[in-house]
DNA sequence: TCAAAAGTGTTATCCTTACACCCATGT
DNA sequence: ACATGGGTGTAAGGATAACACTTTTGA
């Protein structure tokens, strides 16, 4: 069934190193002065590794000096002119794009710079103050101007997406919020790449930091899967340190689903999962009474599922 | 942050092609005589197809002569080896495996062969006439032979994928319990890439029928994606005649999640999500009473948000 | 008149939401 | 004492699961 052999290409790595401080989900990108910052990336070479995730965790290693903890498969980006520039010819590199995760222990590569708040990419994904005043000034009036209307179906995806309530409805759906302004024209990305170019010069700032290539994008289907992954596997731990509170395990999955948990629901939903244990430690410094340190249960045995924490609403 | 060239490698696109016929999921495959079946296969030519989709629909209608509707971008398999046979050189072939729907329609192609069951590769996926004997006198007394118990968390991996309950728990997770076969040597493909041989040659023909390559385990894949899509978009109505019998849509579900839904349930849900349409007309040919014919309710407009049916247990 | 399949009303139960409140520590 | 954050009891509301029943046709 196969004809014709197909052309040599070459295939990239692209990883999404997602690390937590403070509160704030951070993410490794480089970028020299004022250019667009990239997330690494490296060669594929199928001689030295065995498979992609082998080769992931050896570049990063090498290059950039982090360990890794989980790390998973995005999706692979092969579109004709993602690493075009104006003038340079297209190397025809296809891009497969990870999420990785890693422990706060790192705390000298945290120090060593490179890591940033992933909101400063997507300013309208981080709803833990209330719907961010971004949306409704700046946003909506511009996605609900008639001349952007293109497709039939795009008034229904901006309200799904973008609407109203002062709730984030659906906050895995990051990739597909991002994919709206792109075609909308309204991320600095959308002009680069020569899409329609006419409106809204002014605004694209306003819009978040851009990247190289399609960089912000794999970090936007990253992020949405992250979330996502959250509700049905306990990868938030691969984010915590060994022992933590339970707020500070609700803060992580806060900051990383960009929205407000109630406590006493998250807390009956732990506990509930069976997914941490008590160490019988306590943490003085939080202020206030002290609070129990928890780590996660493994359950290596016999016992039940390890599955996610299914956040609800709030 | 790149360094060196990476080798020129070859990517092709492996495709799972699935049709519904008398209430029963197909898979194109096509196998040579007593040879395993493969899935359609073809190379990526970026010179000539800007994206990976349109690649794949070019190359499926030119070869096989299907025009697919819904398609989807499944994972990338590119492990060393994994084209590799006995004697040959590995050719370095990374593969981007997509999922792919078409409509009943072409009942030509369905009778011109090619498709077959997709549950004749994977026996233990149909729970419709309740839990297969497979698992109880087959499957889970080789999964709890301690030889087998290699790595920490195997038990809970098999209570959890295969536990006992009358009903299948987790329909999504169709690929996690093809791999936990795999890696206890139980299906065909894990002896012939030499794995643990020496166990069980007696039991293997038995779980279901083996393909080549990696492409039960794409097909597998597959299924999982389409049974988790299913609950969130409406994507099951790119396997349904353009009018249809509520009777009719729950059937489709139920083939292709691999279990019985509670009828009023269903209608509950379906109307709740106010996915469809009445047509006002009725077919008759169904034996006893007449069914109203409905339509998907394409919704192009400003209205509400195009779901899926979440459906519960039953 | 009966079989066969379509279509419905209603209840028991559990999960989600969110109110309000109490507890233990440092200053 | 009081501010601060940790930790809990409980009731209202809604979604889900499943019972059993009625309706409309063809043979």
């Amino acid at each position: 069934m196969s004809q014709g052999a197909p052309p040599p290409l070459s295939i990239g790595l692209t990883v999404a190193i997602v690390a937590l401080a403070n509160e704030t989900p951070l993410i490794l990108a480089r970028g020299a002065g004022a250019a667009p910052p990239a997330l690494p990336f490296g060669p594929f070479n199928p001689l030295q590794h065995r498979t992609f995730e082998i080769g992931l965790r050896a570049f990063v290693a090498a290059q950039v000096g982090v360990s890794l903890g989980y790390a998973e498969q995005l999706y692979t980006f092969g579109d004709r002119g993602r690493h075009s520039r104006p003038g340079d010819p297209d190397p025809h590199v296809v891009s497969v794009g990870y999420l990785a995760l890693t422990r706060p222990d790192e705390a000298h590569v945290l120090a060593s710079g490179g890591f940033r708040p992933w909101y400063d990419f997507f300013p309208w994904e981080d709803w833990r103050d209330g719907r961010p005043a971004l949306i409704d000034q700046v946003i909506l009036p511009a996605l609900r101007d008639p001349a952007r209307r293109s497709h039939p179906q795009f008034a229904e995806r901006v309200n799904r997406l973008f609407g109203h309530g002062p709730d984030l409805a659906q906050d895995e759906a990051a990739l597909e919020r991002y994919e709206l302004l792109y075609e909308a024209g309204l991320v600095e990305e959308a002009a680069r790449d020569q899409r329609d170019n006419a409106l809204s010069d002014a605004l694209r700032p306003a819009l978040g930091r851009s990247m190289q290539f399609d960089h912000r994008r794999i970090l936007a289907t990253a992020i949405g899967r992250l979330r996502a992954k959250l509700k049905y596997r306990p990868v938030i731990f691969d984010l915590m340190p060994d022992n933590f509170t339970l707020t500070a395990l609700q803060r992580t999955v806060e900051a990383i689903a960009g929205r407000r948990l109630h406590k006493q629901n998250f807390r009956r939903l732990v506990f509930g999962a069976d997914i941490v244990e008590d160490t019988g430690l306590l943490e003085t410094s939080t202020g206030g009474r002290p609070a129990a340190l928890y780590r996660f249960a493994r359950r290596d045995g016999e016992a039940r599922a390890t599955s996610g924490l299914r956040v609800g609403w709030h």
